[in-house]
DNA sequence: CTGTATCCAAAATGATACTG
DNA sequence: CAGTATCATTTTGGATACAG
């Protein structure tokens, strides 16, 4: 009965544990966190639509309708559903990241604009995709190099 | 016939449309470029394992069986499949973010690291987290004040 | 116009068994 | 040890019809 490979190891004194302690907080205290922001807001800016959305939303205000098919025009996905939408844009007010506001004519005119909050999250959104955008030569190439 | 709402509009002179030209180059030229490695990457950023996967690869080097443990370890969704793992590492080394080191004993020894890439995309990433992280109690207040 | 409800198809993930 | 293959389950998204 040896001990092969990795099986026992990774001892409370591993060097690299303890970089790890600092990052075991931010992803959600105990672990089992799941309602921590920073999974749940990091999922939500890996969907197809919410990052569109707020980039879109960060251009002005825009009500339901025009908003939708302006994402649908700049989206490699073609349209937008109007259930997703209707979706993403309740999951970012809900976080606080929109507004909804709505007039009562009729009928009525529903409006959607970036709060102070998501006009923050859509600028280090921003800085994220910029970094993507000037290193994507490089991700092309690695694709190119990779050898499954 | 009367045009109600906002069903013909969207003029070209509609100023909202003028910061939304860039954004239209940033997301994929012409629009249907699903390979645009921004929208990959960014979506790859949003699921469950990646950005996990990175940020323990940027405390050192692990091997497969390790770092599973250790993901597990961090996770708020509890183990990471196997299977998960090994397709994550894949997406990851694809694109260049992480590199795969084979030695040729027996059983092999496989050692998964951070690219120079890869440690770059880690450092914006923990920019995003430190915002949201900075931002959760916004967060969580604006869930709270939420009304469906 | 701005949504909600329902049904259905597709994608992501997990569990398990198996291989070099 | 490090993976692959397969099947079951869950999650996600789209289409459609309908309501205030």
């Amino acid at each position: 009965m040896l001990e092969v490979g990795e099986t026992a190891p990774l001892s409370p004194k591993d060097p690299r544990l303890v970089g790890l302690a600092q990052l075991s907080q931010d992803m959600g205290r105990p672990a089992p966190d799941k309602d921590a922001p920073v999974r749940e807001v990091v999922s939500r800016l890996g969907d197809n639509w919410s990052p569109l959305i707020l980039k879109v939303l960060s251009t002005g205000d825009f009500r339901h309708a025009t908003l939708r098919r302006v994402v649908g025009m700049l989206s490699a996905e073609g349209e937008i559903s109007q259930r997703m939408l209707t979706l993403r844009l309740k999951a970012l007010e809900r976080d606080g990241f929109i507004r909804r506001s709505v007039d009562d004519s009729i009928p009525p005119r529903v409006t959607y604009s970036l709060t102070p909050l998501g006009t923050g999250l859509t600028a280090e959104l921003d800085r994220l995709l910029k970094w993507i955008e000037d290193n994507a030569d490089q991700v092309q190439a690695a694709r190119r190099r990779f050898t499954p």
